[in-house]
DNA sequence: AAAATGTATGTAAACGTTTACGGAACTTTT
DNA sequence: AAAAGTTCCGTAAACGTTTACATACATTTT
């Protein structure tokens, strides 16, 4: 037997739909008898509400929309587990979608989570996004935004992000300290202001070290592994090569980290490297990768708590909040 | 402007809820001045149509429903990766959600999207499910069901899924071949018939080779990598350690690989390993990690193919299908 | 001039659920 | 015996959208 609603339930016992409904919730007014027999009725033809029938009626559906650049990216999947576990707490469900990085996707997405009644959306803009009107129009309708890990100035919403500037800050201080000259940094995007920020801070240090940075030195790639690897091969072909890089992120480092392998450079003698998460493989790689950490989890917990919060608060006008991690160095054995 | 409705902009326009519907589609019978003027509106006032209504009014809602048991695991997620692809170019939408291998949560998932009226679902079902009314009940509901990776012949449903047996199999017969004698196991839950096939599979190789499997040297551990750490530490702490161990899952490989490490243990001088999945970090590592590979992207394929099949077919007895996948061998240094 | 056709729009029902309101049938109070 | 109070249930509207059907007016055909 195919999916049942409440009037079919209705019909077969010869009642009202209201009382049907009533007998589900437990309601105080309705017969004990008329209650059991609705209830065995609807277990026997396992009797699911419809969340479309009660998104329509109710104002609030009690789900957040979660949008990620990428799913199989350990750093966004602990985000979502910090997210999906506080929103639960809550009573709310989370949709999941990923948007590639593709700016399209993005906004198909945005537009999906508006029709499908969102109470509040979390989202870590894509690379390539420059225009935010999709985002900012959440604004007008009125539902709460929050950005993490990646957000931007112009739009209007939460923001749950890292010191991004001290991160690379750290980074540079420590390799400088650990008596190298040679310093590069493969950047990310540029589109992305995290990624101009660690370079910001990475710059600082060696400003404040009187060291220089080569142009040569300061090199852009994706996230993704095969173009750090390029990037990295390229780098380390220069005649004369760092002895020291700064990766925007471990996934980057991975990359270097394979390219220092097919170029004999053994780390860290020849080469040191830092990168910048803190991600679960970084302790097994050979060597233990010396990173940046960014607490994931935790900033998924915090997104949800923060939406959540302005969700739930009759004040129209909740104040934007801004919540920003501190990295801390984690010193493994790749410096 | 709250979220408006087109009921809303047909009061505006002194017009229909159906002539703003029909404006909105594009439809043949409407005035282009009075299609302009609700398009222009609707563009204004940001409206987007609600999911609800047209899932409530439509019998299909062209989502299907994804239950993985872990997000932050790379197989997990390449193969939503693989199945969100298909899925998008036939304009289905992907719902994604995690059990985190908890039998109440798969339980409460399951009646969600029952709930929320998916077209279909794909699971990996968790390792503590042992009562599968809630997917059996599926069938009399009429929603195509599809279990990837973590098949039961209890639920009546479509599986893609390894030959595990043969996976076991290639695994042990490497290690024999490559002159190892002391041999061991790390199996998964055993509630899973993927480890017991994986096991009876490695346990025909050694019996073909006319060896013994020792009782201490099997031994079982969850997929997460601090427990299949400890169990490392354990087995190799033997007074006769093995020599060789074949790993359920590359996850549990990298908690052997630690504890290899922490032991001082040379991999594969003193300890052959050999994992299964084949993640993406499997050739970073240091040694790179010997595997069976899974295609976990061409999987998920796979599933959303033979689901949408199944949804789209106006055949009511759709056949099961069995779609199995073979594991390689994939060589590197860790044996 | 009547009939037929075409164009543009409106009416109303349906999807599944909740809930304010009303009312019938009892029971208790005076 | 009338009034008041309980107990249980039904009616109907609302949420947002689509669509079959009806309708009004204008234009063309006979």
């Amino acid at each position: 037997m195919p999916q049942v609603s409440i009037k079919d339930i209705a019909r077969m016992l010869n009642i009202s739909v209201a009382t049907v409904s009533r007998a589900l919730h437990d309601r105080y007014d309705v017969k004990p008898e008329t209650k059991l027999k609705v209830l065995e009725l609807a277990e026997r033809l396992n009797y699911r509400p419809s969340s479309h029938a009660i998104g329509l009626l109710k104002k609030r559906t009690h789900t957040i929309g979660l949008v990620v650049p990428e799913i199989d990216n350990q750093f966004f999947s602990e985000i979502i587990n910090g997210l999906e576990n506080v929103a639960y707490q809550q009573g709310y469900n989370v949709m999941i979608f990923q948007s590639q990085n593709i700016y399209e996707r993005e906004v198909k997405i945005i537009d999906q989570l508006i029709g499908a009644r969102v109470d509040g959306i979390a989202i870590s803009i894509g690379s390539s996004t420059q225009d935010f009107k999709h985002l900012n129009m959440l604004k007008d309708l009125e539902i709460p935004l929050a950005m993490f890990d990646r957000a931007n100035d112009q739009v209007y919403g939460h923001k749950i992000i890292n010191d991004n500037f001290e991160g690379g800050y750290k980074a540079g201080e420590f390799l400088i300290k650990s008596g190298r000259k040679r310093i590069a940094h493969i950047a990310g995007p540029s589109t992305l202001k995290l990624t101009r920020l660690r370079m910001q801070g990475f710059k600082a240090a060696l400003r404040d070290a009187q060291m220089e940075l080569r142009p040569e030195y300061l090199v852009h790639t994706t996230f993704r592994m095969e173009d750090s690897h390029q990037t990295a091969l390229d780098l380390l072909s220069l005649p004369e090569p760092p002895d020291a890089i700064f990766a925007v992120s471990d996934y980057v480092a991975l990359g270097v980290l394979k390219a220092a392998r097919e170029l004999h450079l053994h780390v860290p003698n020849n080469l040191a490297l830092i990168g910048f998460t803190n991600l679960a493989v970084g302790p097994l790689l050979e060597p233990p990768l010396t990173t940046i950490s960014q607490q994931s989890y935790e900033m998924g917990e915090e997104t949800a708590r923060i939406l959540l919060e302005n969700i739930e608060s009759p004040d129209k006008d909740f104040k934007l909040q801004t919540r920003i991690f501190k990295p801390e160095l984690v010193v493994r054995n790749s410096v």
